[in-house]
DNA sequence: TTCTTTTTTCGACCATTGGTCGATTTGTGT
DNA sequence: ACACAAATCGACCAATGGTCGAAAAAAGAA
């Protein structure tokens, strides 16, 4: 408890940084710079560089999967409902720190630089929701709900989609096409889970929030 | 026609560099020694070391997914078959460069390194397939093999799946898991589009191949 | 051939970076 | 007050991506 005050300054000044630029154009001493220490004093907390996004990368997304997690072991709410939360969630803790400017502008090759930062996220998500998910889907299997044997493939393939689809600067598409996108998995997963169609429309109602 | 061969020479020898190191730790004086020509005439050819990158990125992925395009519009081959077809064709591309060293023994910091390939890969997977795909699975919906009517959207979803699945690096799983989500995804495409149990199961085919 | 002009090649050089290190300060227990 | 550990710091280092002007090759022009 002593010094975790200036671990968490660090943090801070490379989030700070990170809004208006890419880690690779932000150098160690920007960051002690900003964060009102001196430079040494940031090998002092961590290792190298990559480890300080990696522990920011970390600490962000801990809040939002917690909450999604939490949120996903209330029994009480139906499966699907549950499920529309997660989405939410995911989507959150997506556009948390991902797009921190307005994608149109920044030259493609800036969105490459990102690409760890992406390719954290894309993992986390998945791996750290998948068993969430899956637990999800079992009850709803239980109840009668959902009829698919595989929750556990169905719980993954529905992440990773939606992970990619959020993240889209993984695969740039339109706002149109991500919504196609989108609503065929809806579509897919009426068929796939035996649910007539229409049925799981509100699962979009997520996605054409406010903005 | 002149000197396209020395900047051929400069990505074969980024290529051979990076059967051994990661991108990072290639020097752009490495890459010119490699190849065997002074560091200056790297900058004649490409503007930034990541260009360099980019350019080897699209050299290797344009062989594979041209032959799977011109396969994939064959039109007298059955729309299932050639589906099959181009996952292969999917699954050679993305271990043809990505995974020169059995990925074990290699430390996960090195894995991450390597994000912007595999992002590109991604990106250059879905991109170039979804019409194709989508045109394999319109022709499926006419003739009547495929019940579904959002072809562009499913086209995505399938890649987006086997994309990640592929590049075991995104989400590292085991083969099990991997496999276990991939005969998910045929299930979920079985009931999607209307086909009964177990007839898709031919896709998996190419997922056992030797070693 | 010889001269001129353009294209290509090169490595010394530069600014900047990630990371190290010993010195110095701050804190803590006795 | 003392000793000892924890924490802080910025000068310093080796190495990097990228620049630049000079010089060699190539290509015309005569």
């Amino acid at each position: 408890m002593p010094n975790t005050m200036k671990y968490e300054k660090i943090l801070d000044a490379l989030e700070e940084l990170l809004k208006s630029r890419t880690i690779q154009t932000i150098s160690v001493s920007d960051i002690a710079r900003t964060a009102g220490i001196g430079k040494g004093s940031i090998y002092y907390y961590f290792p190298s560089k990559e480890s300080i996004l990696e522990a920011l990368i970390e600490r962000n997304y801990e809040k939002p999967l917690d909450t999604a997690k939490t949120l996903a072991r209330q029994t009480s709410i139906p499966p699907f409902t549950r499920m529309a939360m997660l989405f939410q969630a995911c989507r959150n803790s997506s556009s948390e720190f991902m797009n921190q400017e307005n994608s149109e502008g920044i030259p493609v090759s800036t969105h490459q630089e990102r690409s760890i930062i992406h390719q954290k996220y894309l993992n986390h998500l998945v791996t750290e929701l998948k068993p969430e998910l899956t637990e999800i889907i079992r009850q709803g299997i239980e109840s009668g709900e959902i009829h698919f044997d595989q929750p556990a493939a169905l719980a993954e393939i529905v992440l990773i989609v939606l992970a990619v689809k959020f993240d889209n600067t993984l695969i740039p598409t339109t706002q149109e096409e991500t919504q196609a996108t989108i609503r065929g998995l809806i579509s897919l997963l009426e068929k796939g889970t035996g649910n007539p169609p229409g049925s799981l429309n509100f699962l979009m109602s997520f996605h054409d929030d406010t903005k």
